[in-house]
DNA sequence: CGCACGATTGACGGAGCTCAAGCCGCGTGG
DNA sequence: CCACGCGGCTTGAGCTCCGTCAATCGTGCG
């Protein structure tokens, strides 16, 4: 893992979409905060309840939220791609473990000085909230979920939410960048039934499974219309 | 349901915890902009998907946020209680109906007045970000109780909750305000299963059942092992 | 007092969990 | 280049917890 200083143009590593359409000028305080770093695959960038003194930008890569309890069990919150933003919050500890499922590079910014600027800033501040409230909305929807949807509906539910937010310009080819156990964790199943849903799927026509990190979309209207929410 | 202005001195209305130790100087601005609501039980305070034009304060009851989909299937989200905040997101709807549990009092401000009064105010500023916080940390707990633990330990979860955050100074006695169906929702169970794990509780000792409706903690660290997503 | 509705209990079936075996893709080494 | 082994994924068999359907209980209200 290293830190780097920023010593290049501002524009150049704020392509986020969370900095999209921001005036080099305004930017200019955020970079004169910010480091890059890089993690390699699996490791672990943010450990639960450790402190919040550091907000993530994602340039590239692919993280997992998750928490754990003491007696094993796991609960994936969800995932991060490119543009996303990891550590927004106002506590003092971070509520979840943060750990790269490829190598990742981000932009970070110390936690202190990343909320002061973006308060001076009505373009930043409305952002963050947006931002804020996203992360909920996403959070609520996986809550309808796990509490009312069977397995295969789950599974719909997650293949959705990564082919809308993937990098990348085709989302009916959707890349699988967790394993099945993370895919489990998340749905709240087991990676046995987390398999079944997926032949399931496979063999009502809805995806087609290339390999077990690829997966085709078929029949997106069906796989919206299974993952929706309302 | 009855909304009237407010001419009477500040602090009377401001007691919610959240408003707690700021100086009626600085409450003015709000109190300008606030009314006053009056919901009897079982009124829906809040469409789910109504545009996001209002934040409430609850000063009196209890109220219920759930989320429902076409097909009928609903997803009971939390409970407030006096002291909490409805309605802060920066998102143009809202993500949830509101359901008055109890006959409830409530302070009712424009959103953008009230967002634009927190904004010019550091204190309000750190205390809104925490309050949204919260929300989140509770979901995720939520979503860790609904992915990973049985009905039993769901229900001890939801005991654990109402215990600490419901108002009055016993939190061994605890008053279920809602019915069976609700906490069945809330807990993405049935009916049948609450009910259960309900007189699975009470056999073991953990709860003493008074009334469907009140319930005694006799054996709170068991409960709380139950209950804790940690 | 009797009705009505919500809560509880029982019997049964099924979705998903557990345990175990088999399969597949991939990297390593002969 | 192929044999081998390993780890992750899939499939199968049996069991368990929870959902479903139905009957009963209990409490509050007209």
């Amino acid at each position: 893992m290293l830190e780097t200083e920023i010593h290049r143009p501002v524009e150049t590593f704020f392509h986020s979409r969370f900095f999209r359409g921001i005036s080099a000028d305004e930017l200019q305080p955020l970079a004169n905060i910010c480091k890059r770093k890089q993690v390699p695959a699996g490791t672990c960038l943010v450990r639960q309840h450790s402190p919040a003194s550091q907000v993530y930008s994602v340039i590239s890569g692919a993280l997992m939220l998750e928490r754990s309890s003491r007696n094993g069990k796991r609960q994936v919150i969800g995932f991060s791609f490119p543009g996303d933003l990891i550590g927004i919050t106002s506590n003092q500890e971070f509520e979840y473990s943060v750990i790269a499922l490829k190598e990742s590079h981000l932009q970070v910014f110390p936690h202190r000085e990343f909320l002061d600027i973006i308060d001076n800033n009505s373009n930043f501040k409305s952002r963050v909230r947006v931002t804020g409230c996203n992360i909920l909305a996403h959070t609520l929807d996986q809550l309808f979920a796990l509490g009312q949807k069977k397995a295969h509906e789950r599974l719909c539910f997650l293949l959705q939410q990564i082919s809308l937010r993937q990098p990348g310009s085709n989302p009916d080819v959707i890349d699988l960048i967790m394993n099945r156990q993370d895919i489990a964790d998340y749905l709240g199943l087991t990676i046995e039934t987390v398999s079944r849903a997926f032949t399931k799927l496979k063999n009502s026509n809805i995806i087609h499974i290339e390999s077990a990190h690829k997966v085709r979309v078929i029949d997106r209207l069906i796989l919206e219309e299974l993952a929706s929410a309302h």
